[in-house]
RNA sequence: CGGGGUGUGGCGCAGCUUGGUAGCGCACUCGCUUUGGGAGCGAGGGGCCGUGGGUUCAAAUCCCGCCACCCCGACCA
């Protein structure tokens, strides 16, 4: 039988006192098991140890502890966008489509954003990111060249119809996002303002002890010149960058430049030559015949010694046809579709499939030397330079030429990074290093727009001179919840998560190893130390034994636990450090004080 | 969008091949014992078996559609 008088008598609930949590009322389930569902260790644990729930495709409820941790991140995030003069505004989430469509947006996102109809009919959306509503609302405000700069930031949750939600909180269909949008008159004001949020953006990447690397982007569908994408580094990460061994380049796989070498001589290739090479449509069985033939007098070809012509069908937006493009590049490498897409954007590529349609191009045996009479573009990679000769196609069937000379028996249109990238390339920044394939999580990203949105909404503002002057933009993203996971996946251990004294719940964990004196010298503790100004989470559940709350104190992960166990009689307690594993025993009367340094301490050190 | 896998109390799973009253462990409730590393015994509560349709005397089980989740790929400021 339930008594009515026992629920009367739980403690309160913890949220007037915020600072005093009690897990006895905490809204909270630790899961002994992993779930199912759930694969990369930061969902996995934020589940497990209870930080948040699945509540819909890509839509996740952040219970009790979970929220402090967001909390906290937030509130880094806001104080170093202060720090650097940002100003806090928001925007509404629900968003008529007119200013999308006047910015290309509302087609160019296409399936990614959620749009909605008003009872009218009227068409909304939900918005993913608010380029168009800070630039009306300076449009909107601002009049005078004197009011500039100035930049605007938000912290409000996001929407976008991901094709595949996945892992958690690393990739929801909703989430947190921080965005700043800076208005400047001129490129150099822009440059700075750039300037400013990239440390600001260290600063904050740093607070958190996020282990991250800034790379080399390409802006993409955002427009405009700059854009360094801030990754955390860690295995489950979805963006594939490469970094170099020996300095500090680095860059997304679209934005790796290739380092050219240097221009090759023709006068040692004067003639070229064509010869029969039936069934070798394929690199490797051209590589095999030319040396079982010594062709051109030689052996030791390789694969990158061919020149490899890949042909692709370039349509750009809004066109109804495709146009040929043909891609040279050495015939050790694959083309990478995705970048040769990021340096033709907007336009997109597929790999060409009517061969019928056009006879002068003979599959398997294309060469450049006859592009240029038919009209076709010809971009090549890189390292194709001036005065490099080749083995390649003579465009008939079964036959190839040698010493096809770059420069003289074919001119390119022009060069394009089209080739994969490799670990062991190059490094394109320094000398002597190499770059290595890593992955990572995009936390942030900034850039430089430039006037895209400016000019759509003709956001003009009285110069000095009397003449109007339009200001140029910059955007800036930090993905907020999405750094709590990032933190998680970076701070975790086979026995739950260790988070970083800045974004825990709390600052320390007191466990009750016992229901009697100790439960309530642990109350009693409690008390104290919240009132002295610390967060503290005790462990106060009386049909709970003393092993689950330690395994339960390792699977949360605030960085201190005390425990109030058998030696209480004696006056003492013990602290466990989360991250070390070490424990000291300490008297009960210096706790206070010992715990008060150690956060006062990590506060200063900003960790 | 393509390929693969999975949907059974809050969590982890069995049952499905061969149709016949829905089970186990954990968690939860009550009692007694236990009390510093996921306690023991006993007694309980909780599931239209993802969903819609079909086959059948009878469907968690067989068939079809849909939805959701996970993994790989495509896509993705």
């Amino acid at each position: 039988m339930r008594d009515p008088k026992r629920i009367a008598a739980r403690p309160r609930p913890p949220y007037a006192a915020a600072m005093l949590l009690r897990m006895s009322t905490l809204l909270l389930r630790t899961l002994r098991e992993d779930p199912a569902d759930a694969e990369v260790p930061s969902h996995r644990l934020l589940l497990r140890a209870g930080y948040i729930r699945r509540a819909a495709p890509g839509g996740y409820t952040w219970l009790p502890l979970g929220k402090l941790v967001l909390d906290r991140v937030t509130e880094i995030v806001r104080s170093e966008m202060a720090a650097i003069g940002d100003q806090e505004v928001h925007f509404p989430a629900l968003l008529p489509a007119d200013p999308y469509r006047t910015s290309g947006r509302w087609t160019e996102y296409g399936d990614d954003i959620f749009t909605l109809a008003d009872r009218k009919g009227a068409e909304h959306l939900l918005a993913p990111t608010h380029e168009e509503m800070a630039a009306l609302l300076v449009k909107d405000l601002f009049t005078s060249y004197r009011d500039f700069p100035v930049t605007l930031f938000q912290i409000q949750t996001k929407f976008r119809d991901e094709a595949r939600p996945r892992a958690g909180l690393l990739r929801g269909r909703e989430f947190l996002m921080k965005d700043a949008y800076s208005f400047d008159l001129d490129e150099a004001g822009l440059q700075q303002a750039y300037e400013r949020h990239r440390t600001a953006y260290e600063n904050i990447f740093n607070r958190l002890g996020l282990d991250f690397t800034v790379v080399h982007a390409m802006s993409g569908a955002m427009g405009g010149s700059a854009s360094e994408e801030f990754l955390a580094t860690t295995p489950v990460g979805e963006d594939t960058f490469v970094g170099c061994t020996a300095c500090d380049y680095a860059a997304n796989t679209e934005a790796v430049v290739t380092r050219a070498p240097a221009a090759g001589d023709p006068d040692a290739h004067p003639v070229t030559e064509v010869h029969d090479t039936p069934e070798t449509r394929t690199i490797a069985s051209l590589v095999e015949l030319a040396n079982a033939r010594a062709l051109g007098g030689r052996t030791g070809w390789t694969a990158a010694d061919t020149l490899k012509n890949v042909v692709l069908t370039v349509r750009r937006p809004g066109a109804e046809t495709g146009e040929l493009l043909v891609i040279g590049l050495p015939g050790d490498r694959e083309v990478d579709l995705k970048r040769v897409e990021a340096a033709l954007h907007p336009a997109t590529v597929a790999v060409f499939e009517d061969w019928a349609d056009n006879p002068e191009l003979v599959r398997g045996y294309i060469g450049p030397q006859i592009l240029a009479k038919h009209g076709i573009r010809y971009l090549v990679d890189p390292r194709v330079v001036p005065g490099t000769a080749w083995l390649t196609g003579a465009n008939e069937p079964g036959r190839h030429a040698v010493d096809v000379v770059s420069g003289r028996d074919f001119v390119p249109d022009g060069t394009i990074e089209a080739a994969e990238v490799r670990p062991g390339d190059p490094c394109p920044a320094c000398e002597t290093g190499e770059l290595a394939m890593r992955r990572g999580v995009e936390v942030g990203h900034i850039f430089q727009l430039g006037r895209r949105f400016t000019d759509a909404f003709t956001v003009d503002v009285l110069g000095p001179e009397g003449k109007p002057v339009r200001p140029t933009m910059g955007c800036y993203g930090i993905g907020v919840s999405r750094a709590v996971a990032a933190v998680a996946e970076q701070h975790h251990d086979d026995r739950g998560l260790v988070w970083p004294a800045a974004v825990a719940p709390c600052d320390v964990h007191l466990v009750a190893a016992g229901k009697g004196p100790q439960l309530d010298a642990a109350l009693e503790l409690g008390g104290h130390l919240s009132a002295a100004g610390l967060r503290v989470l005790v462990d106060d559940r009386t049909h709970v034994s003393a092993g689950v709350k330690f395994t339960d104190a390792e699977l949360v992960g605030i960085p201190r636990a005390v425990v109030v166990g058998r030696r209480l009689a004696e006056g003492y307690v013990e602290l466990r450090d989360r991250a070390s594993g070490e424990r000291v025993e300490l008297p009960v009367d210096e706790l206070v004080e010992r715990l008060l340094d150690q956060v006062r301490g990590a506060h200063r050190a900003g960790v």
